[in-house]
DNA sequence: GCACAGATGTGATTTGCATCACCGCCGCTT
DNA sequence: AAGCGGCGGTGATGCAAATCACATCTGTGC
């Protein structure tokens, strides 16, 4: 057994003899770049926690689009909700970066959760997360005149959570997968995102990308 | 007390000393059309149970944008998220339609769940509920090409859940809000509206609509 | 039955962005 | 070092939908 249920991430503040009943019900395994942890309107199998590298949760339409929801980083979950309503994966779970996962069967952490209050209230808490991401995107989606503010919005969402010292954060997405998370074509991110540089709002060097003018950037969000 | 937790929405499926903890830290009021239970930004208080009525909860933009992020009916539950989470609510609750409600406090209610798995294991499902219908939003926003495919969208996911027969539903909103619920203009709701019903795809008779082509609309809703 | 507010319907105009169609660049592999 | 594939940059074009600006229509209270 493996990290982040022992390393402190996840369930760890809980008594030790819960996390102990915990170990006893999971797996863990090593993904690959590009592998496919469960897909969209598969049954709901359980949930996994991821222990490093990065999983992208996208859901996609039958005309081909496809929407990113989100990227899931080392000590968070993905599967929760399918896997608590017992209802089938609303998304796809793709490996981005190679990952070592733990896995629960459903059953298993059903019980186990009903057995500890505790740990309940703290997946409730995983939960709210998850909704709250979900959340920030129908405002980014929904509530944004133009491009630039979903892009603007955007990347101050990713600034707090990839923080490399004040303004500097790795991004560590393609413009593609920009694209298909605030909804907008590839093309678009390219012009906005150049567009800032000009007005020198940020800078950006490989993976890296500096906020020059925090101000501007969020009155460039509309906030 | 009353309603939900007693008339079996709710928690009723609770062991029933568990009921009886639960209904000694609620209270009931009523609220008339208006009236908001809550604003965005606001510290979490607690949770809301809806015995009656109908409350929209939405969120907004500095620029004045109106999102319509669900509409709750009776038996469902509003400011859970922030309630879990302990963050301020994340979106404004008003009513729509005069409404009674059972609220609960905060601390008790953490605590309460803290000494009951199963309600707790109950609440984690109330909010997959709730993060479903996000995602869902987000699905409707992100992956649409045009405000036909939106609507269509919004019309069959209404349908589940509003029907009166099977194709006869109450939709008892505005086009203003439909249009605040699928991030278009009230006018392009009409245009697209009127369109339909030109295609004989749906009949529009107050508040009442009526499916004529369900297999039409699943056409235009891209799936 | 009148008046008024809110909801709905419609046209004309403008515009932001998707889309298409490229090119150059960098990092791989062979 | 040559060739290839994924990514990023850019121009030209078209169109769907926002916006503006009204004209109904509906119901509700007086």
């Amino acid at each position: 057994m493996t990290c982040p249920l022992r390393e402190g991430r996840l369930f760890c503040d809980l008594p030790p003899d819960v996390v102990k009943s915990l170990d006893a019900i999971t797996s863990a395994a090593t993904y690959p770049k590009g592998a496919v942890l469960f897909v969209e309107g598969q049954p709901a199998r359980g949930v996994f926690v991821i222990c490093n590298g990065r999983v992208k949760v996208s859901s996609s339409s039958a005309g081909g689009k496809v929407m990113i929801v989100r990227v899931v980083e080392a000590g968070e979950v993905v599967g929760l909700p399918g896997t608590i309503s017992g209802r089938p994966y609303g998304a796809t779970a793709e490996v981005m970066e190679p990952a070592q996962v733990t896995f629960i069967k459903r059953d298993a952490f059903l019980q186990f959760l009903r057995q500890h209050g505790e740990a309940a209230v703290k997946v409730a808490q995983l939960l709210t997360d998850i909704y709250e991401a979900a959340h920030q995107e129908v405002r980014t989606l929904g509530l944004s005149r133009s491009a630039s503010e979903k892009l603007a919005k955007f990347i101050l969402d990713w600034s707090t959570g990839h923080a490399q010292g004040q303004d500097r954060l790795q991004l560590a997405l393609t413009q593609e997968e920009i694209a298909e998370m605030i909804g907008v074509s590839r093309e678009t991110v390219t012009r906005v995102l150049t567009e800032f540089k000009k007005k020198k709002v940020l800078a950006l060097k490989g993976a890296t990308l500096t906020i020059l003018d925090r101000t501007a950037l969020e009155q460039l969000a509309g906030n």
